[in-house]
DNA sequence: ACATCCCCTTAGCC
DNA sequence: AGGCTAAGGGGAT
């Protein structure tokens, strides 16, 4: 199946949209993106004129793929409202197209908890443990894939293997976290109606989730363009690049430890909400990933 | 080879 | 409230 894309109007590219760091379940062979996306395996590569994309088993979902990654959202307009500094716009002006996308809720929450004081690769070696052993297999071009296993297979996991899919002290919480949506608790699909406080306040009430874990479920998966993850590659670079936002204090006492208080988190997350607008998750993504990259050096 | 630090932090204890 | 600490293990230096 073919998007076409008018690359001025709905600007879009793939390969910065999957290397930013947001999604773990995507890899490049040859020209072409593999990934797990809910009960499916997708075949995608970007051409000059949109998308060619194939789903395993063959779904024909129209819309699929537009809102998979967001393309309803006028990025231009959003890069424009964002474009507050010189940091934000050579970000944007090298990573143009990147886009946020929207992830299936519950995988997103357990990735999430399974990022907490990892690298991305570790992260990504995690979720490939878990799916291998609680998810379905997808087989496709010789090669097996794994669908991300449901609630109930992770509710009635063992500590003991889960302890086996290399989670740490992570697999209690996901454990615990794994039960309480299983017995329906929670439901994360209706955080998406709520306003971003109130479903804040719902995901922090979840072991192995504090604010920065909230926040990216929320962008990621929620439709809360506003939430502004505070990682440390964020604190460091809003540091650096935004001091005179705080008092002097704030930056003296933050900049020398390295870790942050819920109150510390919450003015540096705030101050990027009111700093940057409605779509400060956006901004946020454009910094972490340019910083990642190492394009910018702190 | 090997040590050491860092990691898209959270929870639990004072 | 906020400081301190522990908690897998892999990858980078």
């Amino acid at each position: 199946m073919r998007v076409r894309l008018d690359s001025t109007k709905v600007p879009f590219s793939l390969d910065h949209t999957l290397e930013c760091g947001q999604l773990f379940r995507w890899q490049k062979l040859g020209d072409w993106w593999y990934g797990v996306v809910e009960d499916m395996v997708v075949k995608i590569k970007q051409t000059a004129d949109g998308l060619t994309f194939q789903t395993f088993p063959e779904r024909t979902k129209e819309d699929f793929i537009e809102n998979y990654f967001r393309l309803d959202d006028d990025l231009p307009s959003i890069l424009d409202q964002i474009s507050k500094d010189e940091l934000i716009r050579s970000a944007i002006e090298r990573f143009h197209g990147l886009r946020i996308s929207r992830q299936e809720p519950w995988e997103c929450l357990i990735s999430y908890i399974c990022a907490t004081y990892k690298s991305i690769p570790a992260i990504k070696n995690m979720i490939l443990n878990l799916s291998r052993r609680f998810g379905e297999k997808i087989t496709v071009n010789e090669r097996d894939f794994y669908m991300f296993p449901k609630p109930s297979d992770l509710a009635r996991a063992s500590l003991r293997e889960l302890r086996g899919c290399k989670l740490g002290f992570r697999a209690e919480r996901i454990l615990e976290t794994s039960k309480i949506l299983d017995r329906g608790e929670l439901n994360l699909e209706d955080l998406k109606k709520t306003g971003y406080e109130k479903a804040k306040q719902k995901l922090l009430s979840l072991q192995g989730v504090g604010q920065k874990v909230a926040d990216c479920v929320l962008l990621f998966s929620l439709d809360k363009l506003e939430a502004f993850p505070v990682d440390v590659w964020i604190r460091r670079a809003v540091l650096e690049f935004y001091p005179r936002y705080f008092e002097y204090s704030f930056f003296e006492r933050v900049s020398s430890k390295s870790t942050i208080t819920p109150h510390e988190y919450e003015t540096i997350s705030s101050f990027g909400r009111e700093y940057f607008g409605k779509y400060a998750g956006y901004a946020q993504e454009y910094l972490f990933h340019s910083l990642r990259a190492r394009e910018i050096r702190l």
